[in-house]
DNA sequence: TAGTGGTCTAGACCACACC
DNA sequence: GTGTGGTCTAGACCACTAG
């Protein structure tokens, strides 16, 4: 890594730090690699603190940087690659599909939103099943599927009113639906509280808001919202089984 | 909008200040209409401006304002749903796909990345279309889109060596080939100072990356890298037919 | 307890749009 | 010009992790 100065440039100093660091990073830093703290790299960059931080916020937005309170700012392994395409052209939970993991269940009417999405009445009542998925031992997603009462009305023998048992009921009930579609959306959002500690993240973090619906008997018979951490992760849509770019990244624990 | 103070809680006063923006935004503006500038918002709140700022940051994020500079901070409309999945089932550049518009094209030795994905060997070169996306007249995505040489043989009788003439021939002849599949993928990233003028925003603003490979001939015949603009899009990945769940967005002129 | 990143302040000046 | 958001500074204190 370079010393010090920055030349006097129009581009903003931020801008131009985070042009040094980046190669930085590819030339002089091997992934999980500690970085100095921000007061000694502010100090040898020449600039405030505040000025430094806005480069490495970029930097952690791109998933080059991980920055974790009390602990330092790691280099990251290269984005994974999770598929939310057609890997699964069945319903959310179908057997083999041990990435996700059922965390709870709770019935309940909707907020207006969902009950819009899913085209339902208000007043009816939907099971909303809170999910969590992992990669490689690590959180990437945290998901609420929202399926309305009526799309599994055989829900019986099952006393638990809430908890990962119940979710798996309800799980088991939807597969018994003919998937006939689904569509899908990605935007941009921050996490919410209750998502980010799912995630391992500070709240307002960065996420990748996928939105789907599934199709069963000509109605919409479940939505599911889920939040995926965008600094770690890149989500493939492949209809030719999504190929990994990155060979294999080696994870080096500091 | 509410007058002054905030309780003092655990919670940051940027997230705290986040949630009455969006409360407010939600009862008491509309689409269009300009907020009282930074300064005056800050005092309003009894917080530094640097803390109002970083409000406002992630309320640009999830698409909620719109920040001009030396303009003002304005309500930004809904997000726009687009479609990036299998409305195009083809070639980019197919005939009546007029949500594209070729902007220039080269010819050269493509960047050692490029050339991984593509799976060409190095020093074959590769013709590079620059195209944009326009949506209710603005732009939404600024795209490169590299086809080896080898993909389009026949590239005769143009004797322009870049432009839109040229771009236009060069996806012409992509045509003729069978298209056998694709595969996309998606993630964050931040806009490079090219990409940022094409989409009008500042460089380092959010986007999302847009990966696409072209599958013909057994080979990748095309790789497309689109970058959209993050606080406006939403990407649909719709396989019936993505619907619309905002019902026509109406665009007030300030 | 020591060290890290996270939050916050109260200023300053700059780049840009509009009049 | 005037007013806006964008950048930058030099501090301070807090929340968290780890030895």
């Amino acid at each position: 890594m370079g010393t010090t100065q920055l030349e006097s440039v129009p581009e903003p100093k931020y801008w131009h730090l985070k042009t040094v660091l980046t190669e930085a990073l590819d030339s002089e830093f091997s992934v999980g690699e500690i970085l100095p703290n921000e007061r000694e790299l502010a100090a040898r960059f020449g600039v405030a603190r505040a000025t430094l931080r806005q480069a490495l916020e970029q930097l952690e937005l791109e998933g080059r940087l991980q920055r974790r309170r009390g602990v330092g700012t790691t280099v990251a392994p290269p984005r994974v690659g999770v598929a939310v395409g057609t890997e699964q052209h069945a319903w959310p939970g179908a057997p083999g599909d041990d990435a996700w993991q059922a965390v709870d269940c709770t019935t309940a009417v909707p907020p207006a939103a969902v009950a819009a999405a899913l085209e339902t009445g208000r007043d009816e009542p939907v099971h909303t099943v809170r999910r969590t998925r992992m990669t490689h031992g690590q959180p990437v997603a945290a998901e609420l599927l929202h399926i309305p009462a009526a799309s599994v009305p055989d829900l019986t023998g099952i006393d638990a009113p809430s908890g990962p048992a119940r979710a798996r009921a309800v799980l088991r009930e939807l597969q018994r639906l003919e998937l006939e579609g689904r569509d899908s959306a990605v935007e941009l959002g921050s996490a919410r509280a209750d998502d980010a500690k799912q995630l391992d993240r500070l709240p307002g973090a960065p996420v990748l808001v996928v939105t789907t619906r599934f199709f069963a008997e000509g109605r919409t018979a479940a939505l599911s919202v889920a939040t995926y951490r965008a600094d770690t992760c890149r989500l493939t849509f492949g209809d030719s089984g999504g190929v990994e770019i990155h060979p294999d990244p080696e994870r080096r624990a500091s």
